[in-house]
DNA sequence: GCCGTTTTCGGCCCGACTGTTTTCAGTCG
């Protein structure tokens, strides 16, 4: 599978496109080309075989022939084409914020700043007077703009690296020396950024599976490499790691390469304690090998119950298995419905109808149509006459689909000053008020708070969508007092987000914090297409990561339930 | 570059904000 591998090539193409100024929307039509080839289900090589990627919509004539260019020769020579004009550490420029495609044109030509690090020596420096429309605020706002980038985790994230897995798995699917192979590290324990990708092999013959794996044409450069091991990147910044293990063996060596080093800490704590000898090649008790081939093993020589992935980070699991009180936690097939979904009358890509067929396809019961506000003007956002007209067609849909409930919902945009964007009357009529942030982001942390509280405390709001604003890779989020959002939603009764878009916002900790503070969690897909639907499933890691069960979660509720707590009384904060 | 109950060309994501301007360009969501 070459899906990742593919959207990042007409990623690439895009931002160069970008700075070389050529038409927006030819620029657009890559990244849609990106996005189609990175949530198509299928291997994309079979779509290719099968004739069949032009039936992929947004895919066209000239795009799906570079895809077959670069599944055949592992390039495509506009994109070598380009990268002679636009090297790739040009191509990072794009990410600093205040710092768009135009000047960093400009300042390739003119100063012949070409990566980030040229670009913070040359402001350090004070070297980049003078240029044309480079005033003091904007090389101000270079500088801030650096540093806010400097905030933003330069790990992967998590939707990237599960479908960058996904093409180096299906890889070594062809290598027969592998009998069973499994992701370890924190992308199995579904954290929402990796730094470094970790499999496992089981195999009698690791030889034979690392020079399998350091020639998978993936590869970009051979790291460390022994004779259990090897190390390769596969993108720059991105290290896979592959250890190989025997049957024999196999449940330590994936206990102890999914890590994290907090839960191994309390690992070797607990096996001190009961006097065994634990590593990655087995353990023993005095000269008595036990048994290791898978994990469940280990943990019962522990004496403790299975503590699955998600919980294992050292944030009191050990205390938990001990007292047999490790929670249940929730899974994807529990989710009853989504509450946060957009259709083609704001700025998402499919119909209520389209959405419908989709979200019912998915076993749900209910969904939410949850278009923009009109503030959002980019998004087409709507205003109550269109919302009333909406209405027309969601009872139209409703009608068609009786065994799922269309609530008619908005994701309201919460104003600089707190206020809602729609007044209270056109709020009332709706099932569901989603409000979120899209506007002002750089408030004082004091007054992005009161802005939300002043949100969460409005009658109508339900949900209070990504409530941080971050962007995973993109942006951080803005700045703003979680736990008092927490206490204020606790207080009136307002649900929080948990984004399953490339967000993951609320995060894990913050997650967890509202659960322990009996604040209900939506997780919510924030479909902008029905391709989007299944990310759900991170959403969920997320939520696992925050010990919520099927109780914390408000999309888990039936819906006589969900439509009952929609009616609650809410007081204020 | 993609797409088509607006159909093979001409649309496609608009408006606020900011900083550098003297009438506008760049960036962002």
């Amino acid at each position: 599978m070459q899906n990742a591998s593919v959207a990042q090539m007409f990623d690439e193409i895009a931002d160069c496109l970008e700075i070389a100024g050529e038409n927006p929307f030819k620029i657009r039509a890559y990244r849609r080309a990106a996005e189609a080839v990175a949530t198509f289900a299928e291997p994309i090589e079979d779509a290719a075989e099968n004739g069949m990627l032009r039936s992929i919509e947004g895919l066209g004539e000239a795009t799906a022939a570079k895809v077959q260019e670069f599944l055949a020769t592992g390039k495509v020579r506009f994109l070598e084409k380009l990268r002679e004009e636009y090297p790739p550490t040009l191509l990072e420029l794009l990410r600093v914020p205040n710092l768009g495609p135009k000047r960093i044109a400009q300042l390739y030509r003119e100063r012949g700043i070409s990566s980030i690090e040229l670009l913070k020596e040359a402001l350090d420096a004070d070297q980049l007077q003078g240029i044309a429309g480079f005033g003091p605020k904007t090389l101000s706002n270079l500088k801030s703009g650096l540093e806010r980038l400097a905030e933003v985790s330069q790990r992967l994230p998590l939707s990237d690296a599960l479908r960058l897995v996904g093409d180096i798995q299906s890889t070594l699917k062809r290598c027969d020396a592998i009998q069973e192979l499994e992701v370890a590290g924190s992308l199995r324990r579904g954290a929402d950024t990796v730094g470094d990708i970790n499999l496992l092999a089981q195999t009698d013959d690791a030889a034979a599976v690392i020079t399998f794996f350091t020639q998978m044409s993936l590869v970009l450069s051979i790291g460390e490499c022994s004779h259990e091991a090897a190390s390769v990147t596969v993108r720059p910044g991105v290290t896979v790691r592959l250890f190989c293990a025997p049957q024999s063996t196999f449940g330590a060596a994936l206990l102890f390469a999914t890590g994290s080093a907090a839960h191994l800490q309390g690992v070797r704590n607990r096996a001190a304690a009961l006097d065994v000898e634990l590593s990655p090649s087995g353990f023993k008790k005095g000269t008595v090998e036990l048994a290791a081939q898978s994990e469940s093993e280990v943990y019962a020589a522990l004496e403790v119950p299975y503590i699955v992935p998600e919980l294992r980070e050292g944030r009191g699991e050990w205390e938990a298995a001990f007292e047999a009180v490790l929670p249940t936690l929730i899974e994807t097939s529990d989710l009853l419905g989504d509450l946060h979904s957009h259709s083609t009358w704001s700025d998402g890509s499919v119909s209520i109808r389209q959405m419908a067929l989709a979200m019912r396809e998915r076993g749900y019961r209910y969904f939410a149509v949850t278009d923009h506000s009109k503030a959002l003007a980019m998004a087409n956002g709507l205003n109550a006459a269109r919302l009333r007209e909406q209405a027309i067609e969601i009872a139209l849909v409703q009608q068609e689909f009786p065994d799922i409930k269309i609530l008619r919902g908005i994701e309201c945009d919460i104003l600089r000053d707190g206020s809602l964007d729609l007044d209270d009357e056109i709020l009332h009529e709706l099932d569901i008020v989603v409000a979120s942030v899209h506007s002002a982001f750089n408030l004082e942390e004091a007054a992005q708070t009161e802005r939300m509280i002043k949100a969460i405390s409005h009658p109508a709001v339900d949900i209070v969508a990504h409530p941080t604003g971050r962007i995973l890779g993109g942006r951080p989020g803005y700045r703003v007092d979680v736990s008092a959002l927490i206490e204020a939603a606790r207080e009136t009764h307002t649900a929080l987000e948990i984004n399953s878009s490339e967000r993951l916002d609320l995060d894990d900790i913050n997650a967890r914090r509202a659960r322990d503070r009996d604040v209900l969690l939506a997780i919510d897909s924030d479909a902008h297409s029905t391709r989007m639907l299944p990310n759900v499933a991170l959403g969920v890691l997320t939520a696992r990561r925050a010990w919520c069960s099927k109780r914390h979660v408000l999309n888990a509720k039936p819906v006589d339930e969900l439509m009952a707590w929609l009616q609650r009384p809410q007081s204020q904060a």
